[in-house]
DNA sequence: CACCAGGCAAGTA
DNA sequence: TACTTGCATGGT
């Protein structure tokens, strides 16, 4: 079986386990920009608290944020963690769109993918995975989102090459399945809920995980 | 108590 | 270039 087929299979397995997901969990594109950093390496209870408490001071708004002193912005996104970090971060990124987009998520999806991430990774704060999660579910672009559990799980399984790193599994996938946003939106989606669900980190082994009879597949 | 969670940058050799 | 460490809170 060719590569691609097996990982348009296991995103049709998914789906059928899980159904749709209806991810970015967020109700603007702003609100993605800003959970995008606020989850680097953080579980999203953690983030949800920090956003709610966002939210309830009117301030998830991007002239809003832009002019909350860092000190007051890194008090109220205290539950996420990395707090005095991720102030400056986010400052940072807003500082970019400003410059570089006139402060607007719109044109940074009417600029082009590859000239958008540039701008994002230029940002101090913003790695490849944060500028992916941006470019795709705030901005529409279809680029594929590599998380933690989309190492995990897919070396896990022989999927991707043991030493394969971000950009090499993106080009995998990305190789593997036709240029789709909404695709891609929900293939990550479905990756990070069967990571929640069967590929902890401490538990080696996926019992009763759906990919579970793949585990000796190889690949170079 | 130890370990983990939807990263990233800076420091070291 | 290839490792290591700091950042920090809340859950298991």
């Amino acid at each position: 079986m060719a590569k691609g087929e097996t990982f348009r299979a296991i995103y049709q397995l998914l789906l059928a386990r899980f159904g749709p997901q209806h991810w970015w969990p967020a109700d603007s594109p702003f609100e993605v920009l800003v959970g995008a950093i606020l989850t680097q390496n953080t579980s999203w209870k953690n983030v949800r608290q920090a956003l709610d408490n966002l939210r309830q001071h009117g301030l998830l708004d991007f002239a809003a944020l832009e002019s909350l002193p860092l000190e007051e912005l890194a008090a109220l996104i205290k539950p996420a963690g990395y707090h005095g970090v991720k102030a400056r971060r986010l400052k940072n990124l807003l500082a970019m769109l400003r410059r570089a987009y006139d402060g607007d998520i719109a044109a940074l999806a009417r600029d082009t993918p590859t000239a958008a991430r540039e701008q994002l990774l230029a940002v101090n704060g913003v790695g490849p995975e944060t500028a992916d999660a941006i470019l795709l579910y705030a901005a529409g672009h279809a680029v594929f989102v590599v998380d933690a559990y989309t190492h995990r799980v897919f070396r896990r399984h022989f999927l991707v090459p043991e030493e394969s790193e971000y950009e090499e599994i993106q080009s995998i996938f990305m190789a593997a399945l036709p240029t789709d946003a909404a695709l891609f939106n929900e293939y990550h989606a479905l990756i990070v809920e069967l990571g929640k669900r069967h590929c902890k980190k401490t538990r080696p082994l996926c019992a009763g995980c759906p990919l579970e009879h793949l585990q000796h597949n190889e690949m170079a």
